[in-house]
DNA sequence: CTGTTAGCGCTTTCAA
DNA sequence: TTGAAAGCGCTAACAG
């Protein structure tokens, strides 16, 4: 049968205090000892229980993460490298999936993380305070990916500066009817982006002394499929757009098919930058805004391992993590590859 | 601080046993005693602690899933899938991301699933004998996503098959020159996918009597990169294809913006059929093989939790499931809605 | 139907 | 530097 830590002393001559504390890498082991224990532990194939071990030291090694979504590439993104940071820290992984308001509300009332994990980390979600009172009960560290809030610890990009920079850029290029193509900032899924790429919008078109029409912001609800209707029935005003913003690429994706469809050329007839900079741009030749996701994501795991483990000044506060305008053809028709 | 169970036998005045079994929903326990336990536990609003369960029981109550990748839409359709349904079912997902070569040798060499799961569930990886040898190692039921073996619980589609109907339907529109753009069967991640697609695109030729020509068989890596470049590639072959299978939508993807920028016409001077029937596929018009991703995983997940659960004639073996050649605007004409 | 009790396999004092 | 022993918070016989 599988070998236990008994097993392991009998056989390096050593008490199961010993065992554990040369396994672990204590201090306190003579050389000598903890290279009897090693060998016994190797020979035996031996691996420490890991319920055992969290019941007795109240330490779970386990972080949960709590994801709206999992198949989109955003997150997809999150969970990797969250997953592989975890890994080398000796660290379990437990996700958890929302999936929609049901989950979520599931999620909230029940908190199926409790007692499992010594910390959290919750993405790109939009929380209400009584939310914040859920995670704040759990008496754990909890890290944030996308928008700061006090007394957790977050890492984020500034959604609305770099929304207003992707509209600058269209503005600079001589646009003054820019549509936007956004997010629900009141789904009941409420994730973080929409609410703030919309501000940056508005700031933009303000900043830029251009009159704001309700008519030019359609919803797109981030998908493609959202992204060409949204372009779609802006196209068919009187005085359609120009140029549009998406709050995302892969509703940009949808809008570029619309104009392929219109018979419209991109960039001479319409314009349009996305958000994110997913892989998939680059090939569709689209400008968009990119962001570090797997660089945040990696920041507030490390961020949130430090503070468990207590080790020196663990790093608090909301890190905010720089975005970049990527110009490609969809804007410039000097920078097209295509 | 937070309770535990003696806090809720000492409210419910009853022993700690009868609160276990009542809070499990065991038979034998009075009503007016379950009753009691409950509201006690809600009172002190008290969840079990399950490490201590798992330790005292022995069941983990985890199932881990191992995934070549995260971020490509099949593993984000299998993860949530296979998430959900665990939850569902009151079991904790467990995620390996085995990412590279080195991840890959890295899990089956320490093999960190020990003493943690009650059952693996290994998606599309083609196994070697030695990695088999590791999961049967285990002494816990392993099911497969992707392919067969004996011993283990499957569930999957027929690649061979599906693919070999992609090709027919090229043949059936006339096209005699097909090229395909595949995966790398030799790759060190080796997933399931490349071997049996190639096989049917092979099979298929052979069946239309159309001789089989290497130069027509060209890499795309499954990346939309990858696939753009080996249409690149044909396409400047002296008798360059009229038609192309991609053993995956993302390489057709690329593919399409080839022929783009090569100002070829689909489906008139080339056409496509991909592999996989991706969201983004519907949208790009793209003629495909729709494949059940959730479906398969849905099945695979409920066995193996039924397998678990001892549950009535736990169904074992190999499930296939089927699959469906959707036509679109890539192959044909008529069904363009572009 | 309920309570008593002996673990599950570790970690962690406390002594030696 | 090491060992003995007391838990960690449950589950699972077993007895009643």
């Amino acid at each position: 049968m599988v070998a236990s830590i008994e097993d392991v002393a009998r056989k390096a001559g050593v008490s199961i205090a010993t065992v554990s504390r040369a396994l672990r890498g204590l201090p306190d082991v003579a050389a000598t000892t903890r290279d009897r224990v090693l060998s016994a532990a190797s020979e035996l194939n031996y691996v420490a229980s890991p319920f055992a071990a969290r019941l007795a030291s109240g330490r779970t090694a386990t972080i949960g993460l709590v994801v709206p979504f999992v198949n989109k590439w955003f997150f997809g993104e999150v969970i990797d490298t969250v997953e592989s940071a975890l890994r080398k820290a000796g660290f379990d992984l437990l996700l958890y999936n929302l999936g929609d308001a049901d989950g979520r509300a599931r999620f909230f009332e029940l908190m199926p993380v409790r007692k499992r994990v010594d910390a959290l980390l919750v993405a790109s979600l939009v929380l209400t305070d009584e939310e914040f009172d859920q995670l704040t009960a759990l008496d754990r560290p909890v890290g944030l990916l996308g928008l700061p809030r006090p007394g957790f610890l977050s890492s984020r990009i500034d959604d609305d500066a770099s929304s207003r920079l992707a509209v600058q850029h269209l503005v600079s290029l001589g646009h003054r009817r820019i549509g936007l193509i956004g997010g629900d900032a009141d789904d009941p899924m409420r994730f973080t982006p929409p609410l703030h790429r919309r501000d940056g919008y508005r700031a933009a078109l303000a900043d830029a002394g251009i009159e704001w029409r309700p008519e030019l912001e359609v919803l797109g609800y981030f998908t493609p499929e959202g992204g060409a209707a949204a372009a779609e029935r802006m196209l068919a005003l009187p005085d359609p757009p120009t140029a549009f913003f998406a709050e995302s690429d892969e509703m940009a994706y949808g809008a570029l098919r619309t104009f392929r469809r219109s018979g419209l050329r991109v960039p001479e007839d319409v314009a349009i930058i996305g958000f994110d900079d997913q892989p998939l741009s680059e090939f569709f030749d689209l400008s968009t805004v990119h962001q570090p996701v797997a660089e945040q994501a990696l920041d507030i795991t490390l961020r949130l391992l430090a503070t468990i483990t207590g080790s020196t000044e663990a790093d608090g506060g909301d890190a905010v993590l720089e975005t970049e305008v990527v110009v490609r053809g969809s804007t410039d028709a000097s920078r097209s590859v295509i």
